[in-house]
DNA sequence: TTGTTACATTTGTCCTACAAATAGAATTAA
DNA sequence: TTAATTCTATTTGTAGGACAAATGTAACAA
């Protein structure tokens, strides 16, 4: 099969047939598949070929492959791609919007979980984290503080995937509040004014109270300054 | 560079290095990077070793190449690869169950974008959605049925990227009712007898009143049997 | 039975060669 | 001079062969 350029190349097409072999023999992970060889005979393309195919689902962490052992299923971890893709210096500005948008709405209907899984613990945990950010000041707030509040509330929703998914988003929301410093700045001095502004130790108050829908509420303010630049940026 | 085999390869170690190279150089998308001859004498390995890592890349879409005009940074589909990677023959229980909680999370957290843009235009096309689901009645709702409703809300929610992920969730859950057939069965009869089922219509009607914290309460409702499953299953 | 050695298989890497496309230069036509 | 055409050099896509390194397996020894 010595064909042309095309837009589909022979190492997609193989690819595609890969992941339909995976997929029509049911195999799961611990399976193992036809070596190199076979595959390139089975499919009537190079060698070369197939090892570019197996190549990008070794990179997704859909097999692996080890000397003389050969190839076996392995189960993914689902980020993989998407992590090494969210270089923020490569987003548009709609995508940036639409990862704030994920990560308000990500917010939000966390609360469902974290007030079904909330205990005494975990709010002498919440207490400890958000004293120490009161003694530092709010205006000295590092963006790991930030983050360290906000990646403890994902923790104790109990979702693994959503915290590493926020974990994976977390450079775009930090490079953009940088890249846009002269947008953020103003409405949040504007937000300030208005002394509606709110904090961790607001968010901390709803949570001891058993109050879900107050900690909604509360968190939408506490997001709003991107909130506004989704809607109004532009 | 001759090295034998390894648990990091030199596809890997290439890989890296050209995602290094465009984020030092700040390349965006349009930018070209150095072709495969080039990159192969800067990292000093085979042009084939260059090609299964730009094949990675090509695959994810940072890349695309064409014939003389060589190599050019792209801005990427950004779940390229979760959707291949999520085949739900390959997840764990585990795995599952978090993709239902980031869905509820997000059926729930994104009420706050739907309330914001909902206008009478995408009421109505809410209503003939719903009637027609009406009158094919409950028990006969095929999962296109099912996913017809969801999919406008977050059209209207008008978060593409959320749209995107929940398309591609959407076989998970597919799968997870069918093979979790004998244990979503009972959970559903129960819910029932209790007439405790939330439908299209009710959500509706919170949309039209302007209930948001209703509508998210009705939500919540509606994946009840995912919300169980997630807790309580094993 | 257990430990060692040798062998065969399979992945990882390198190299060379050529086909196909095409951007850009050279050439020709208007 | 400008526009259309042809040529050429470059670059990606594919093929196939070679060898190194790792390692499961079988043969062998204690």
């Amino acid at each position: 099969m010595k064909t042309g350029l095309s837009t589909t190349t022979l190492a997609d097409q193989v690819e595609e047939k890969i992941i339909e072999y995976i997929k029509e023999n049911h195999l799961v992970p611990g399976d193992s598949l036809p070596n190199e060889m076979q595959f390139s005979e089975m499919l009537g393309t190079s060698r070369n070929v197939v090892r570019e195919a197996l190549s990008r689902l070794r990179m997704l962490g859909l097999i692996q492959s080890r000397t003389k052992r050969g190839i076996v299923v392995t189960e993914p971890p689902l980020l993989n791609g998407f992590k090494k893709v969210l270089d923020p210096n490569l987003l548009s500005i709609k995508t940036i919007k639409e990862m704030m948008g994920m990560r308000i709405a990500l917010e939000i209907g966390i609360a469902e979980f974290l007030f079904a899984n909330i205990t005494e613990k975990k709010i002498e945990e919440l207490e400890q984290i958000v004293s120490r950010q009161q003694a530092i000041g709010i205006n000295n707030l590092s963006v790991e503080d930030e983050m360290i509040f906000h990646t403890k509330i994902y923790e104790i929703a109990g979702n693994d995937f959503i915290l590493q998914f926020n974990r994976i988003m977390h450079p775009v929301f930090e490079f953009s509040k940088q890249n846009y410093e002269s947008y953020f700045q103003p409405v949040n001095e504007k937000l300030n004014e208005k002394g509606d502004i709110i904090q961790h130790t607001d968010l901390l108050r709803f949570i001891k109270n058993s109050d879900k829908e107050g900690y909604q509420k509360a968190m939408q303010k506490h997001l709003k300054p991107y909130w506004e630049f989704l809607y109004n940026y532009d």
